[in-house]
DNA sequence: TTAATTTAATTAATCATGTTATAATATATT
DNA sequence: AATATATTATAACATGATTAATTAAATTAA
């Protein structure tokens, strides 16, 4: 367990201050002091290291309140910068972005499948290389690298234990690119990472706790909890992808029967609607299925609500489990979202228990594609912001 | 967010030495010093206090390891009491009990249904009272009162917001009873304060998380992470008993189909008992599908097998979202474990997805029917030994 | 205008509490 | 007996929050 130091307290109450500033930016020193309760020469001592570090630079005076007008205070966007990288499936993004989420570069890759573990990796180093030649102004000013990566990830040493799209094993992702580029490396399972990314830079104010489903080729969530990651006992915690919701459901890949996966995931709505509406032989896709929805065809949007009632089923069980504040959702199958949404919450409306637990808020991730590379970013930020 | 003050620092050193104390006594300052970090000026001058407090006693001196002897330290278990209470669906009990969780005096009374608000609360007033008057000796050492009720609990103002069993609502347990005996009310579910109870008395170590099922009447269950009870947003984290797993199933009377409950509860098996074996007129309790089953009949030993298999994919759904490092299983109907538990084993080990997961420890509880008693004890003790 | 009042920020003195260094004590080993 | 080592205590020091006083700049009242 943490001690308590006088670097403790210090960095307790400096993470206080620059979250306030961050979250209600401009905002004066006296005003700080008003809301963290904190007392003025803590406040002002703390800022102004803050400045020294270039962290955080004063504006013009804002309005008096019938006294001396206050100095504004703003987060130095441009004093640090971050690489992000999302290493999906099929292809590998690479961004660089400044404390507030602004993307000033972007590459990415295909990746040709089959693909061993050098080649993956060499593949991200030389994204990584491009995005840093072109940024040389920032080189000084980059915090480190945070990846995204699918799939199960050991966070301690940074290794890709299982990336079963690309079928590889055990990559040292972590300690190849810290050798290679000489920056902390931060590596983190994908769903988490947009959890994160969405509590940092989703605009959900101070909310204690939230969990960030992506529905996409599967179904995956991450946890936040007072602003941190909760990663459980072996890390694994947000696996709701495979959660039992029909015992006597069809067999999904894991390998049990009835996992959310097998009904929610783009591939298991095309799969059922092959299987109701057309002849077996017949194929479609997901996306197919949302466009023939969006036609008006009834048939399609039957089959697009009940997807929503089963992942609010899915997710009433995870409101009754880890009843969060908030749920984002995100992921390609949440393009339905006119169809999908409501009937989500409706399901949940009707079966949580609780029913101070029915305000549960669902939405959909504001940021779009990008929401897993800015959490590949906020991994490195939340050391930044809140070092306790 | 809790401010950096001196007073933080001291607390959570406190709790650290304290905690240390509890969980390795008979230990040496000089001990606490090496395994907490903490250096010896802190340790000696926290301890101080302690033993000032009368929280801490020093021993004897022990062995020595080739210098001056090193003199103990001890938790004075007789430094405090507490009352807990177990408020249940048909009983009232009643406990004392010293820092050590040893019970020194007990009364309990049954619940005549209907009652009334008042009535339950002059119940709880009369009992406590009892307690009370044959233990008059530790009266200046009460710490103070711990409520574990059924039902739901808001553990702000310490209301029973739903008593089912009971058909109450909105009952101000914490304010009437405050009123009464001028001491400090905490109340809690019973699920939770059992899981509080058997983190802090389950010789658990400093487990960093912990889940506690009660699987008797209803299916409840308890988070614990690092030493203190998950919440979550709303108060109904860890509302395991309407966690759908059969989207088909059975009605529940929470009116959704297929929550574990309809599987899992005593009743639920009684009746899935009946449904099977018997005919439909045939009445059958829990507790004698147990006995037959203990009595080598193969249809009941199956029916607790099926249980078990059914318990096992709710934990998996648990797992994977909460990610405990232990499970902790208690009530009625686990008193059949003989043929449930080594089902619910097997059940994870197949179904869990990462391999270091499947290594979750589950056990059945060892405080058995004191459990929710101890539970309701350790409300209070939370607070003395972390008050961070 | 000028003086009084209010709000903002800084400075200096103080206090709480952990840390470092040293001393005191008791025991085991040689 | 001499030396080394473990345990605990004490004194001097360092850190960083808090309190109180001070300066600064604006608004409001006279």
């Amino acid at each position: 367990m943490q001690r308590g130091t006088f670097q403790l307290m210090k960095s307790v109450n400096k993470s206080i201050i620059l979250n306030k500033i961050r979250t209600s930016e401009p905002i004066s020193r006296a005003q700080i002091a008003k809301d963290t309760k904190l007392t003025p020469p803590t406040v002002s001592s703390i800022v102004k290291e803050l400045i020294e570090q270039e962290l955080v630079r004063e504006s013009d005076l804002g309005e008096s309140k019938g006294g001396r007008k206050p100095t504004m205070l703003h987060i130095n966007n441009n004093a640090f910068y971050v690489v992000g990288v999302d290493a999906g499936p099929e292809t590998v993004e690479c961004i660089l972005a400044d404390l507030s989420g602004k993307i000033v570069e972007r590459v990415s890759s295909k990746l040709n499948i089959p693909i061993t573990n050098g080649q993956f990796i060499s593949i991200l180093k030389e994204n990584i290389h491009k995005i840093l030649h072109t940024s040389k102004p920032y080189h000084d000013k980059i915090l480190g690298i945070g990846v995204a990566m699918h799939g199960v990830v050991d966070i301690e040493t940074g290794t890709s234990l299982v990336a079963p799209n690309l079928d590889l094993r055990n990559i040292p992702i972590k300690q190849k690119l810290e050798e290679e580029f000489n920056l902390v490396v931060n590596v983190e399972n994908d769903a988490r990472a947009m959890a994160l990314g969405e509590s940092w830079f989703g605009g959900h104010g101070d909310a204690d706790s939230m969990v960030a489903v992506n529905i996409g080729r599967g179904v995956g969530s991450g946890v936040v909890i007072n602003g941190k990651l909760y990663h459980g006992a072996q890390d694994i915690a947000g696996e709701i992808g495979h959660m039992t919701i029909d015992i006597n459901g069809e067999i999904c890949e894991c390998g049990s029967r009835g996992c959310l996966q097998t009904f929610a995931s783009g591939v298991a709505i095309a799969e059922r609607t092959r299987k109701k509406l057309e002849g077996k032989s017949e194929t479609i896709t997901g996306e197919e299925v949302y466009k023939l929805a969006e036609s008006g065809n009834t048939a399609y949007i039957e089959i697009l609500e009940e997807t929503g009632m089963i992942i609010g089923i899915g997710l009433t069980n995870l409101i009754h489990l880890i009843n969060p504040r908030k749920i984002v959702l995100g992921g390609g199958v949440m393009k339905s979202k006119k169809f999908i949404l409501p009937k989500i919450k409706q399901t949940i409306e009707q079966r949580v228990l609780s029913p101070a637990a029915k305000e549960t808020e669902v939405t959909v991730t504001k940021l779009g594609e990008d929401a897993t590379l800015l959490g590949a970013v906020s991994l490195l930020l939340v050391e930044l912001f809140d070092p306790v």
